[in-house]
DNA sequence: AATAACCCCAACCGCAAAGCA
DNA sequence: ATGCTTTGCGGTTGGGGTTAT
């Protein structure tokens, strides 16, 4: 025997709903509130509708406060970030976007959002499974990825800032920076770190260089401290400095032309210092060489940092940015 | 102009969890 | 503790509208 049905199918409606069956159950449920039970209530408000679809028509589409219409950039990006942390578990993500429903949500991703992301040549985070298999085994075959046999003009990079705005949907929020132009000497300048605080809290890209003077909370390192995960790049495991150069290495980065034209602006060094509290830290290491001309190798890495980070905010129930880490003076 | 193909989204369905007697 | 009912969720469908051929 299997288990009673929710309603009398043969007497109830389906298909979409018309005005005057709206009405009835805005007014009823006005009036009376739902009761705590949808079953009972289309029989009470004059319907001849399921109760299920009742509750539907209801949550999806008559309660007050539902936003139609387009998705902000911001939302693409809250949706983009649950969705490769949590998954397809649309109603939490729903509950981040008032006035969004579930199945508003869901059907965005599935015909528009992955659409867009794929446009703009997103190659999806790497399952958290391939970090406890041996090093870079599913990375290594990784359809998108392909490997030099050595690195000849070797780069490094953690996170990337992306020029085209339809891109930065590839990072989740936290994820998205901004990479300066190497540094001069003699300046009060500071590299992409610096500036990726500021980014944080103007919610801005600044071109070029920052003077200290003008940001007065970059003097704060308090707020370093408490409030941001730090990522950066180097070949042989030593630090940056902020402007993305490297003693160890005796020599600064060079952008070439194609990255520089995607808006990949400095690389950063790879020991990689997340404070989680005050006297707490993960340091990540990333030790991959990448070509300069391997842009799909480039992107995939920082979508697969950014999953990371995005697992540890998850386990930690706590936000924390990224930055690039800097050794100098600090 | 007609038709096919595609897109979008409201609504449905079945399952699992939660609630309750 | 058990079993039934109700609710909530996520996958899927169907049909209306739009675009392409």
């Amino acid at each position: 025997m299997g288990r009673a049905p929710c309603c009398d199918k043969a007497n109830v409606k389906k298909g979409p709903w018309s005005p005057e069956e709206d009405l009835k159950l805005k007014e009823y449920i006005d009036k009376h509130g739902t009761g705590g039970n949808w079953i009972s209530l289309p029989l009470k408000a004059g319907l001849r509708r399921c109760g299920k679809s009742c509750r539907l028509r209801w949550l999806n589409y008559l309660r007050p406060n539902i936003k139609h219409g387009e998705f902000s950039d911001h939302e693409d990006r809250i949706i983009c970030t649950l969705y490769y942390n949590i998954g397809s578990r649309w109603s939490i993500i729903a509950a981040q976007l008032p006035g969004r429903t579930d199945n508003d949500i869901k059907n965005y991703w599935n015909t528009k959002l992955k659409k867009k992301l794929v446009a703009a040549n997103y190659v999806a985070p790497l399952p958290l499974s391939s970090l406890s298999s041996s090093p870079n085994s599913e990375l290594m075959h990784h359809p998108h990825l392909q490997y030099l046999p050595s690195p000849t003009a070797a780069l490094c990079t953690s996170a990337c800032y992306f020029k085209d705005p339809s891109a930065r949907l590839l990072l989740p929020a936290a994820a998205v920076g901004c990479f300066t132009s190497s540094s001069s000497d003699n300046d009060l300048k500071y590299g992409s770190g610096d500036q990726m605080f500021h980014h944080h809290h103007a919610d801005n890209y600044v071109a070029g260089t920052v003077n200290l003077q003008n940001y007065p909370q970059l003097n704060n390192n308090k707020d370093y401290n408490n409030s941001f995960a730090m990522l950066g790049g180097t070949t042989d495991g030593s630090c940056t400095s902020s402007d993305g150069s490297n003693s160890n290495i005796n020599t600064k980065y060079h952008i070439s032309h194609e990255l520089y034209q995607i808006g990949f602006h400095d690389h950063g060094g790879v020991r990689n210092k997340l404070v989680v509290q005050d006297d707490i830290y993960i340091y990540i290491y990333i030790y991959i060489y990448i070509c300069s001309t391997h842009l799909r190798l480039a992107l995939a890495l920082s979508s697969f940092v950014a999953h990371i980070l995005g697992v540890i905010c998850h386990l930690l129930e706590q936000e924390v940015c990224l930055v690039n880490w800097t050794t100098d003076g600090s």
